[in-house]
DNA sequence: ATTTTTGCAAATCATTTGCATATAT
DNA sequence: ATATATGCAAATGATTTGCAAAAAT
């Protein structure tokens, strides 16, 4: 599934949640629906606006906090230190983000949950949250780079 | 082993580096020693002027700058999604943080490899960099908290 | 002596806020 | 009609930069 029906959940799921369904929060969603990979909020400022050229910047942080809020986007801090966001499904919660292309492939859990669970069993920490950030470089891109 | 010797760590590190061994980088160091969880840039900026008033914000934030690329201090981003960081030792590279006390136990990759592996061979994905962060409480805080 | 590092102040950048107006329900 | 959401412009906060002076090698 592409650009297409992505954005129909991300509105879909206002509705859901009791919230108006206006154009600029129209806009926001079609404009992260179009992004292939992971964005910044800059970046979606500039799409939004060449969809909708009036709509303001707060309007933009704004419908982008709920989407996160909604866990249908989801906020990642790049290798680098910036902020970038990341459309996702709401069940899952990793991602591994492409430095190339900069698409994200939602990954299982693949024994995670053992990980956690050994490290909350050696030290007595009682585990409440986590995050788990994985870069490289996805198949189509290193099957295309010519290094290596 | 607390802020004691720690320091004397960071600013061998230095002098291993070819950097130079100045005051203000000393007095850093010593501030980041004496910290005993977390700890954001304006908490460190307060803690390093307390020991040395004239100390500039800009030569702060260059000298976390050197040790983060050192390794020897961590950037994470606390749930919340405030930047803070944390003192680490070189060779570990994964906290649990508390989210009460805000100190940070190094954890051992228990198993974490293995599920690196597993989401590279599943997905043709070519890892080269990824982070963990665990938050939640540790024994000492929920051991001494009345809840549960 | 030379190179690196500092402190300052100003610049930059991202994000948030207050508030009157517009819009969806 | 009413509550919610928008756009604007200004405020805020964090981090960075340029540069002459100071300190380390």
């Amino acid at each position: 599934m592409t650009g297409a029906g992505k954005h129909a959940g991300l509105l879909a799921a206002l509705g859901q949640a009791g919230l108006r369904l206006t154009e600029p929060r129209r806009v926001v969603a079609e404009a992260i629906a179009a992004r292939d990979g992971h964005f910044t909020a800059a970046e979606l400022v500039a799409d939004a606006r060449r969809r909708h050229p009036g709509i303001g910047r707060a309007t933009i942080f704004r419908a982008l906090d709920l989407f996160a809020t909604l866990e249908l986007v989801e906020r990642v801090d790049l290798p680098a230190g910036d902020h970038a966001y990341v459309a996702c499904d709401p069940s899952h919660h990793h991602h591994a983000i492409c430095t190339v292309c900069g698409r994200s492939l939602d990954i299982d859990d693949l024994g995670l949950a053992e990980v956690l669970a050994a490290i909350a069993w050696r030290s007595g920490f009682r585990v409440s949250a986590h995050r788990l950030e994985v870069f490289g470089t996805c198949g189509t891109c290193h099957s295309s780079a010519p290094d290596r």
